[in-house]
DNA sequence: CCGAATAATTTGATCGATCAAAATTCCTGA
DNA sequence: TCAGGAATTTTGATCGATCAAATTATTCGG
């Protein structure tokens, strides 16, 4: 494999200075037309690309971000995170930007890395995914100067500092929205299974659900269970609510885990009938026709370059930004409907089973 | 947040000249002793990063490897790249490279990723996942000489092609070792589900089973069923099973969705009895407490880096190698035995229900 | 048709590191 | 004590691009 052609190879093939091709690739529009397809052409048929070193070396940006993948991943709903990190690398992409993954084994340890990625001139700016109650990392990236934004709110801080960018999708909302759905749809008693509080997320869901339910409120804790995530602490705390004297006719749960726990002990008690809706809308939830609160991930990764990188481009956006925009942005998520949450009746005549919203 | 400190001033306070701040970043060795705890105090003291860039630059390599992530992740078993992803990641970061990640639509566009990257000299090397039959990318790589080691045979290829490097998992020694262990727990009919003909993989996982299952030849057709993967087909095939007049008392399936699907059906039909072994010893199934064959991806990871840089460091080596190492890595899996795999009295008595193969 | 203003292009310097080779220092043994 | 060779350190050039400023070409009004 011969050597690579460089702006100079270009250049001598186009007659032109090292400059003007570094020009047509830039700024194209202050340079002429004529020269400007001459210079195309040459770079076509050498089949020219800029070194991206070079290129970062002299520019001082990377226009690559860093986002940690951890090794945890509960539960089916790391999906959520790996979803999320794939429509990162395809908008990231489209911007011109490239995506470096590293793992860590705690927040610590996470933030060595991203002390040597930054140091290095390695990445730019961070994703921080899966932020949680006191989260070390938002004020260290902060005090640091640290470009980045989150996917989660500041837990327990300041939600508007301008110094923190971040998204996040209002669990609460989508909470609210299944439950009034499943009681619409003729359910009584809409029973929650989430996870232990303190969990930022978690509680939301759980005040989402409290919002709506129709269960008066001196009921509600004998209708919410609060375990571990996992498909087993869902068929357990399915089995309990189920064993209620008023048992409900509906679940909604913190997790897609949970929900599919909550349809095993539903057919294991043969209690077919049982309304299920789960969150994350993970592939098993559609597999195994599980109705489940969306996340609009998209919007969520989009939203997110938005802040770190403004409209288009990829210079990262100095920090604070103006006090004119805000720095971060809740979105709500929508309820996909699948036979789980609907009356047997509906399954029986056939009636669509997903997506009418 | 000032100018970030570079050889020259790491240099100047040490007293000495750039080349030994160099040196004795790159080659300690040749640097005396004295001058050298003298740099590195010096390095400590400003907290010295090397340029990265500047660094690649130099000396013409990125240190970083390329992978895909694809959006297909059908089912639960998009979790395995997952896993694979993370190993990847954390053992790149031993040997100081990096690992950058893009997405495609297809192989095709792909190539055209991997080619702006190798030009632009962004990655060194690509690591190519989930290979099929007629993988138009290894004929494309390998012409290319495009550094690659893939996680998948070359399946339909030359399987000791020089050019190629692989790592792959010999599921069919898995299956085997599953329906063997199946039939020592007691089995007396082992089923199959597996994906429809032709796929490598699967094939090969329908092959193990085929050379351990006793039930004889003429019947096996009756007792494997192809589907495509899912929860969903998972549960229909493992129905018209259990609806044969000699029901089989085990199955054995290529993938933890059609296993999980799998359970479902036998919940669902009351044969709490039969057991399921899947494929990949997803967290799903670890949560169900389902039996899996569980693919080495620590050392799957391992091998493919040695394949791609020996056994330490991160330079590339050249391709084809010498010809006395082979180019190739077949590794065994191993099976996870839980309470899926297990006769229910096992359950009752309160047999630990993991590990213990 | 000229000179000022603007557009287009080129030149020289630089980003931060490492390579290659030269220069210096340090040892060793006669 | 000193030559010769090894060990250590320094110097000059370079990787491939873009920035900033200088130069040249073009346009336009009078």
């Amino acid at each position: 494999m011969g050597r690579m052609p460089t702006v100079e190879d270009v250049a001598e093939l186009a007659q032109v200075s090292r400059q003007t091709v570094s020009n047509v690739i830039n700024s194209p529009e202050i340079v002429r037309e004529s020269t400007r397809t001459r210079v195309q052409e040459a770079i076509d048929s050498l089949g020219y690309r800029p070194h991206a070193s070079a290129r970062r070396l002299r520019t001082r940006k990377s226009s690559t971000i860093g986002v940690r993948i951890d090794p945890l991943r509960d539960g089916i709903s790391g999906a959520v995170l790996d979803r999320f990190l794939h429509k990162l690398a395809e908008q990231a992409d489209s911007r011109d930007l490239r995506v470096m993954i590293f793992t860590a084994r705690d927040a610590d340890d996470e933030l060595q890395h991203v002390r040597r990625l930054r140091d290095g001139s390695d990445v730019d700016a961070f994703v921080l995914i899966a932020t949680f109650h006191g989260d070390p990392r938002i004020e260290w990236l902060t005090e640091n100067d640290v470009p980045f934004v989150s996917f989660g709110r500041p837990w327990g801080a300041e939600l508007d500092d301008p110094r923190h960018r971040w998204v996040d999708v209002d669990g609460r909302a989508g909470v609210r929205e299944a439950t009034r759905a499943l009681q619409q749809h003729g359910a009584r008693r809409v029973a929650f299974i989430g996870w232990p509080s303190p969990s930022g997320t978690g509680d939301e869901r759980r005040a989402g659900w409290g919002e709506a339910t129709s269960i008066p409120a001196r009921d509600r804790a004998r209708y919410a269970r609060e375990v571990e995530d996992g498909v087993s602490s869902g068929t357990a705390a399915a089995e309990s609510l189920l064993a209620l004297e008023d048992a409900p006719d509906a679940i909604v749960c913190a997790s897609d885990s949970l929900a599919l726990g909550a349809m095993l002990a539903a057919r294991a008690a043969s209690v077919p009938e049982l309304r299920v809706v789960g969150f994350d809308n993970t592939p098993v939830a559609a597999a195994v026709g599980l109705s489940s609160i969306d996340q609009p991930l998209d919007d969520v990764v989009a939203a997110a370059l938005t802040l770190l990188f403004g409209d288009s481009g990829n210079n990262v956006r100095p920090n604070p930004n103006s006090n004119e925009e805000p720095t971060n942005r809740l979105l709500v998520p929508r309820l996909v409907e699948r036979r789980s949450s609907h009356l047997m009746p509906d399954e029986i005549t056939g009636a669509q089973s997903s997506g009418n919203h």
